[in-house]
DNA sequence: CTATAATGTGAATATATATTCACATAGGAT
DNA sequence: ATCCTATGTGAATATATATTCACATTATAG
């Protein structure tokens, strides 16, 4: 029998579980059979923490949510030029992805579409409370006379999105051939003298 | 009893109706049970025409390729200025974007990516035939001073993909309510201006 | 017109997975 | 130390789906 722990932990360990197989192997791999199997436990067990498994599912896209807004505050924080932190914000993104290369596929993913609308709802939330923090950051290069001030802040949020989605879709459908670094390098360099204010 | 079909017709009828549900309701609505039910014939008769449902999903994917492939030729060949002919282009993939709103499920689904390797494989080579045909009207646009030469062709086709891959993931995922035309306008003005060639 | 091959059918099979439930046990509160 | 509650277990259940197969029927070549 496996030890026994207060719920609080388990709960963490299957989402750390759920989060490790989702994140390298894409949504379906998540099953309730090897989440407990990693944990140590039977699959029933799980039942004890969460209500079903769409929950555990919520709280590993939860978690990547927290990751990413993370990162916008936090390069906002350390940078005081703002063109400078939305470069770094990139960065992190990129290396995001490189770390758990299944986001796009959780992103897209049925189980979170179709299966369950209340998770396609946090998952808006989530994308729109991302972009709201990076069109701060923009907004205050705009003050700043960094970036030009005829641009949405949001639009211009958005588009950064488009600066590594290409990539990590090409960096994973060759299964990790695809040189991302150089390639957002570049768009980068374009993207940021587009946006800049032109003196 | 259906009526009875030679197999080249079946195999068509079959295709469209999976096509059917999977632009429309994602991967995992293709089962057999509706794509038999839509073409009005029983589960099991569906594997006359094809060995397994693996064949339909390629088939379906192929169909989709196929259209991508043909817009890029086609813009080509319609306008003289290349310039012009990527912003057709764009404006082409936003239709299909808004007509087929699953296809980015499609191309990130776990179907195609890890149930199907001989799958992900001809995923791969779709976008690179498209990602080049693109490459070719970049070309030409360099040679005839539209565009800035100083930039890598193929580096500015996957850029591309980057001006309406955030709009259709926001589209989908506000259930149609973004505005997908109005952002990706704001981003081609930006992206054009870019790449252009600077007099 | 008939024989044969191609296509359609319904039932059966196989498999994978989530979920429930009665029972077992560990560990902290008293 | 004992009781009680929280947690763990194994078996059973439910469901969804793809696939196979023996048999039926249609179309068509000869």
């Amino acid at each position: 029998m496996a030890e026994k722990k207060r719920t609080e932990i388990r709960r963490e360990e299957i989402i750390l579980a759920a989060l490790t197989l989702v994140a390298n192997q894409g949504v379906k791999s998540m099953t309730v059979e090897r989440i407990s199997s990693i944990v140590g436990i039977v699959p029933s067990a799980l039942y004890r923490h969460f209500t079903n498994k769409s929950e555990i599912l919520e709280s590993v896209v939860g978690l990547i949510g927290e990751r990413m807004r993370n990162n916008a505050i936090e390069v906002n924080k350390e940078n005081s030029n703002s063109l400078y932190a939305i470069r770094k914000l990139l960065m992190r993104q990129v290396q995001l992805i490189m770390e758990f290369s299944a986001i796009p596929q959780i992103l897209f993913s049925e189980e979170v579409y179709r299966e369950n609308p209340t998770l396609k709802a946090k998952l808006f939330q989530m994308i729109n409370t991302f972009l709201s923090e990076l069109s701060t950051i923009v907004k205050r290069g705009q003050q700043q006379g960094y970036i030009r001030p005829d641009m949405d802040a949001w639009n211009i949020a958005v588009m950064f999105l488009g600066l590594f989605q290409p990539s990590a879709f090409l960096y994973h459908l060759s299964d990790g051939k695809f040189d991302i670094v150089k390639q957002v390098d570049t768009t980068w360099k374009m993207f940021s003298k587009a946006i800049q204010h032109q003196t």
